[in-house]
RNA sequence: GGGCUCGUGGUGUAGCGGCCUAACAUGGAGCCCUGUCAAGGCUCAGAUCGCGGGUUCGAAUCCCGUCGAGCCCGCCA
């Protein structure tokens, strides 16, 4: 790096990426296109790059599809030369192209490019273990997730996660524009922080430390001095599960906010927050929606988040499908997923909405920060959002009391010298407050249709997968 | 942690006691085809059927073990 400042040769340069995100080739720059803005280029010469997602050839002439980072991009080759080379080379060996952008509305998109020059910028050296060509990858989840390097390139799983993207931005745009601080709290944690759940232990220069399995006491703190805070970040979870929605390493959306009434204060800053994914993914993702529903033949449809998403309170939920379903549910601590896909059915049917908040989960059942429900004995201002029938929020008014914490921590056994800092808050004064966390691999699987998070998560890791 | 199911060429499947020296599709190699777009046609190569043991005259096919994977439940984002 050193000598390279320094600056003596340019013998190197003959391909260095210039500032400007361009290519100076042989001295001359020429402007790297992407293959999606080729139609504001028609008639000029162009240089594109990519990877070869497929050549089809026919006698005279053969169609060479190149991917960006974009999209898909057709070039006709018509010198029998360079059709006999790139009939050599492996799908998704990457290229540099160069030649004319001409409307042709036999082509895909509309446009195609011509007389072209090909340069190999470095080739693939054995095909890739399924084909990316295809509208839809043909192959079983472990084997798609043993390839995930190159499964992903494939343009519908890259969707995926530009969806993902989207609902990422969006939800900082709606809590952005509600004055909430976006923060980073640490993932290595001294102490097992909520108590219940497996952590990951780790050993830090010879003391037990432990991976974070929530932002949720450091978030607390936080509103002790934002007020509002949000957070995008890892949470990791040792629990042994094998589900079609459980990693032990996912993405957390978390909100906290201080100076509530109660928790519906709270749920309505998570429909908002909601409201500002959806609208993100539609400004951002429509040809990404497009090709996620192209086996339906028809753009992906995204939900409608109502303006009040649809309440219930979770003793009248049981009493409700007790009553349909003639199981006797009342008394029970928890929703089963059966029963909140009874729900998800419900909301959809009576309300016609994908969204549904169970509010007043009984106290045992949630975190020991949980606030009571002060009307209703036994019952919590904890609540879940059920979205397409699944559980893809947990969120509720927390205790805000020094004096609360102590009782409550004693109550359950839990030691409050393993709290110190987060104690601390409490002791200097907190707000009332509460807040929400989204997991997000969820979120994205029920929105594009996916049954399973390992399609939603890049690199999952579960219980027997650690790489890649 | 409990229950159920599955493991066949690179990939996805069929075959489920002898017709299997294992079939089909796709990919790969080769040839042909004036515009393809999951292109089309022909030819060739590619799996001792996860691994180990057993039953049987005979096992991909039945049994046991083992390893790997998937689904449901518990629990959770």
């Amino acid at each position: 790096m050193a000598a390279a400042k320094c600056g003596g040769t340019t013998s190197r340069a003959s391909l260095v990426r210039a500032a400007s995100g361009g290519f100076v080739v042989g001295g001359v720059i020429m402007e790297r296109v992407w293959t999606t803005q080729l139609g504001a280029h028609i008639g000029e010469r162009v240089r594109i790059a990519g990877w070869l997602h497929r050549l089809r050839q026919l006698s005279n002439l053969s169609f060479l599809v190149v991917r960006d980072g974009q999209g898909l991009a057709q070039v006709v080759v018509e010198d029998p030369a360079l059709i006999a080379r790139l009939a050599e080379l492996h799908a998704e060996t990457v290229l540099a192209i160069e030649g004319v952008v001409v409307a042709e509305p036999q082509a895909p998109g509309g446009v195609e490019i011509h007389q072209p020059t090909v340069e190999v910028l470095a080739a693939a050296v054995a095909p890739p273990p399924f084909d990316l060509f295809r509208p839809a990858i043909n192959a079983q989840l472990p084997t798609f997730l043993d390839h995930a390097p190159v499964g992903l390139r494939h343009p519908r799983q890259r969707a995926i996660f530009r969806v993902a993207a989207a609902s990422m931005a969006g939800f900082r745009a709606a809590l952005t524009a509600l004055q909430f601080v976006e923060i980073q709290t640490p993932k290595i944690v001294g102490a097992a922080t909520e108590g219940g759940a497996n952590v990951f232990r780790l050993d830090y220069f010879g003391q037990p430390a432990y991976l974070s399995q929530s932002p949720q006491l450091y978030k607390q703190i936080m509103v002790g001095v934002f007020e509002r805070v949000f957070e995008v970040g890892p949470a990791f979870r040792a629990e042994p599960h094998d589900t079609p929605r459980h990693a032990n390493e996912f993405v957390s959306l978390d909100v906290e906010l201080g100076f509530i009434r109660d928790h519906f204060e709270v749920m309505a800053v998570l429909n908002r927050a909601l409201a500002g994914m959806v609208a993100a993914i539609a400004e951002q993702c429509q040809p990404e929606l497009a090709l996620l529903g192209a086996r339906r033949g028809e753009a992906l449809v995204l939900p409608q988040v109502p303006a009040a998403i649809p309440t219930i309170h979770f003793a009248d939920a049981l009493e409700m499908i007790s009553r349909a379903t003639g199981e006797d549910l009342r008394g029970e601590p928890d929703l089963a997923p059966a029963h909140e896909r009874w729900l998800g059915e419900w909301a959809r049917r009576e309300h016609h909405s994908d969204f549904l908040f169970v509010w007043g989960y009984p106290t045992a059942k949630r975190a020991f920060y949980t606030h009571p429900d002060p009307a209703r004995p036994g019952y919590s201002r904890g609540f879940d959002l059920l979205f397409r029938g699944l559980e893809l929020v947990s969120g509720g008014q927390r205790l805000h009391h020094y004096s609360d914490y102590l009782a409550v921590l004693a109550e359950r056994g839990m030691n409050p010298a393993s709290f110190g800092g987060y104690l601390e808050a409490f002791k200097h004064g907190m707000p009332p407050h509460g807040g929400f966390a989204i997991g997000l691999e969820r979120w994205v699987a029920r929105l594009v249709e996916v049954p399973n998070i390992r399609e939603t998560t890049l690199f999952p890791r579960d219980l027997t997968r650690l790489t890649p």
